[in-house]
DNA sequence: GTAGTCATGTAAGAGGTTACATGATTAG
DNA sequence: CTAATCATGTAACCTCTTACATGACTAC
């Protein structure tokens, strides 16, 4: 149960609505980064509010319309500390990119190859959005971390800042060893190109990717 | 849907029962790792069979008791080189360790030093894992890479095993990724608890930020 | 003969995605 | 006036997990 804990984090510095929940949490350059849709959002909202992790005060919007503005209870408090301190549960890493790469010898090398260049350009986004938010927040201009710290004690504001850092910098890291790893995918399928011809059309030089029937063997 | 792939890929090299298909799939040192209880393959399997990607050969066990070995079809053969070719969707990543980091802040500093222990734990069991198979598949000692290998021609065989081992590298590159992620945490602490000379104690009671004046009650 | 393995399933539920439904409000 | 945004939800479906149910077979 993790949703939870990731709207009670928000909602522990700024009372919101499920819908600017949802936008907070699903929009990227967020220290609080865990994508949900609504269908996810209002439903859990409900329960928490049953649970009193959270309370809601109805507020005019306009003249007839409504809305529930949200906000963080003390036992939603106790409850977010209750959770960092418990241990995570480790789930068997079933990464969809990496199992396909099995099967790439029974494709042709050029489909491989887009492959890679696919995982480095989304990588590369990835990891472009996580260091701009790790800027906006070592310079503490990030305006939801400013709010956190204005709330806590001045001695806690190193903290609280390293550790938000460190979060993004397991995220930064994880996108640098992918990227480098694709990058090893694009190097192996160079070196088959230039081996074997057989399985696709291999372009060794320029790409000249025009049939697929030409058929060379070596030694 | 890749559950459907990683059994298709298994019953590329070997024909099987759904029990050992359970079995394989999630047992460690495994070329297709896909870990998957029988809860999940026994309906799907039905549901291949429905639609023609795998047959049944019903054999006998024992006296009175019977079995039923999976075989992959033709078009299962090429549903799972369609899906090779297709390209990957690309979720967002939540990662729960990494997500829980951001609020170490509230925690005492032990149980975050506890976190990354079990971190470095379980990635380093897992990195073991990779490597090890990764090392029995390179010498070509894995019984499965073996088999997959005596199946296609022996031209092939280098593709095939250095996509395996790519394949690998990816999870391995991962492992190695966390490992010195915790590291970084673990010194992390370590600073911090020599700036706050009080190792082990929560920062301060958690307040209620309900109220964003300055009340805040010592409970 | 009993314990552990082999073998096949069903039920319930957690967590997430996509699509749809509804209507008020605000910006141009 | 119209379109975009704000706001709250429901329905259906997918994947995966945990627990339970059933019974035959094998090793000791």
């Amino acid at each position: 149960v993790s949703l939870r804990h990731a709207i009670l984090g928000v909602l522990a510095v700024h009372s919101m609505t499920g819908y600017d929940l949802s936008d907070y949490l699903s929009a990227t350059g967020r220290l609080v980064y865990w994508p949900a849709g609504q269908a996810q959002i209002y439903p859990e909202l409900r329960r928490m509010e049953n649970e009193k992790l959270v309370s809601a005060k109805v507020a005019p919007r306009g003249k007839l319309a409504k809305k529930r503005i949200y906000a963080i209870t003390k036992i939603g408090m106790e409850e977010l500390q209750r959770w960092a301190k418990e241990p995570v549960a480790y789930t068997a890493d079933r990464d969809p990119a990496h199992f396909k790469v099995n099967y790439f010898d029974i494709i042709p090398l050029e489909r491989s190859k887009t492959f890679f260049e696919t995982h480095i350009t989304v990588y590369k986004a990835r990891l472009n959005q996580w260091e701009d938010l790790e800027r906006t927040m070592r310079d503490r201009s990030d305006a939801f971390l400013a709010r956190r710290l204005a709330i806590r004690p001045r001695e806690e504001h190193d903290a609280i800042v390293e550790f938000r850092a460190l979060a993004l910098d397991g995220q930064i890291a994880r996108a640098k060893a992918e990227i480098a790893w694709a990058r090893q995918g694009l190097k192996l399928i160079e070196d088959l190109g230039s081996r074997r011809t057989k399985m696709g059309t291999v372009p060794s030089k320029v790409s000249s990717t025009k049939s697929r029937t030409a058929k060379r063997s070596r030694a």
